[in-house]
DNA sequence: TGGATTGATTACTGATCGGTACACTTTGTT
DNA sequence: AACAAAGTGTACCGATCAGTAATCAATCCA
């Protein structure tokens, strides 16, 4: 029940990493801002890796929990939830701690297909299309994969978009858009 | 007329940058890989951010010529042409070099919105979407601007995403999804 | 009251960071 | 031939990089 330093630790750094990127991110800064001692950080994780993917591990479950429960509390009906992912993305945008996508900076900063950080942060993305996917499929998309695959594309181009200019408005864009994919891929319900 | 030094490092950086990223690309490094001394860096660049702010200017200037140039090369009308940015956008992310968008990159390394690498990453974009924007005026788009961030949308989607997962896929999903958004734009051409 | 685990503190390693100083050679122009 | 600009090589600066070692205090369950 003790609040674990581990998991106090991995909560800290994720606001670093996340605010400075990793390459910019020393593990003296970390200790500075985590107020965690440099000796229990090498006791938990090995390398200074190993602690970024038990961020990336803490980010993908916060966000994916976050984004999938807003999205089933504002819209009931698959076709509806498939919009309400473009609702919950511009909240996300507009929010003020926004910085970005963690794991699109991530594969930015770690290009190597084979690195392991490369490697889980496009997990983190095929998770989300497969959510994606799996509600254009109840939705009776006629080419389902293919609609949720599009969607995405809208999405992450809100997000690098809404980075690169600075506000939020690229969501509510990625939207519209939307709408029109949507109802071209003539869904049976309503 | 004799090949100019200072053009041939910050053509030399570019591809340093372009492969191992900002930050995890030292001075040194940049001497081993460019054949260039130190010295000679130093005398045309006071800083290294003076220096990678050279090497995108010059990324910025290659790749707007090409794009645009490939897009008129092969098509004619402006509504074809908007469909057509889409299949150089393939040509591009297919072609061997592809290591995903160079500005994304030093935006996501550069968070700060204030960092003159931002800005100018910035202003890149800014610009292939003003060149899109004209295109889809001429198209007779019933909302050009909307149509043109739309589309800018997808672009930087699939470009994301290719790096993502690791082939160039996503743009034959974005082209298609830019087909439907072409066409419900309600262009007075064909 | 034990002994074991967990954490903090401080100091340190060798390597690398961005950037500079200095002495030297190559190159182009006149 | 002569001079200046441009470029090279090497050694160096203090700071920071990721990671380690050793010592000591707090907390835990038995």
């Amino acid at each position: 029940m003790r609040p674990n330093k581990r998991d106090e630790l991995v909560r800290n750094a994720l606001e670093v990493f996340y605010r400075d990127g990793f390459h910019a991110t020393g593990m003296d800064k970390l200790v500075a801002e985590t107020g965690i001692s440099k000796t229990s950080m090498y006791k938990h994780f090995r390398t200074k890796e190993e602690m970024i993917l038990a961020v990336l591990r803490l980010r993908d479950e916060r966000f994916r929990n976050w984004f999938c429960r807003r999205v089933e509390e504002i819209a009931d009906t698959p076709k509806e939830r498939l919009l309400a992912a473009f609702d919950v993305l511009h909240e996300w945008i507009a929010s003020p701690g926004f910085k970005g996508c963690m794991f699109i900076k991530a594969v930015a900063e770690f290009q190597d297909p084979e690195d392991p950080i490369h490697i889980q942060a496009a997990t983190h993305k095929r998770m989300l299309l497969e959510y994606v996917h799996e509600i254009a499929v109840r939705a009776g998309a006629r080419d389902p994969a293919a609609l949720a695959r599009q969607l995405m594309l809208l999405k992450e181009g809100a997000i690098v978009t809404s980075v690169m200019l600075g506000n939020a408005t690229p969501a509510l864009d990625a939207k519209a858009a939307a709408e029109l994919l949507i109802e071209a891929a003539a869904c049976r319900q309503t």
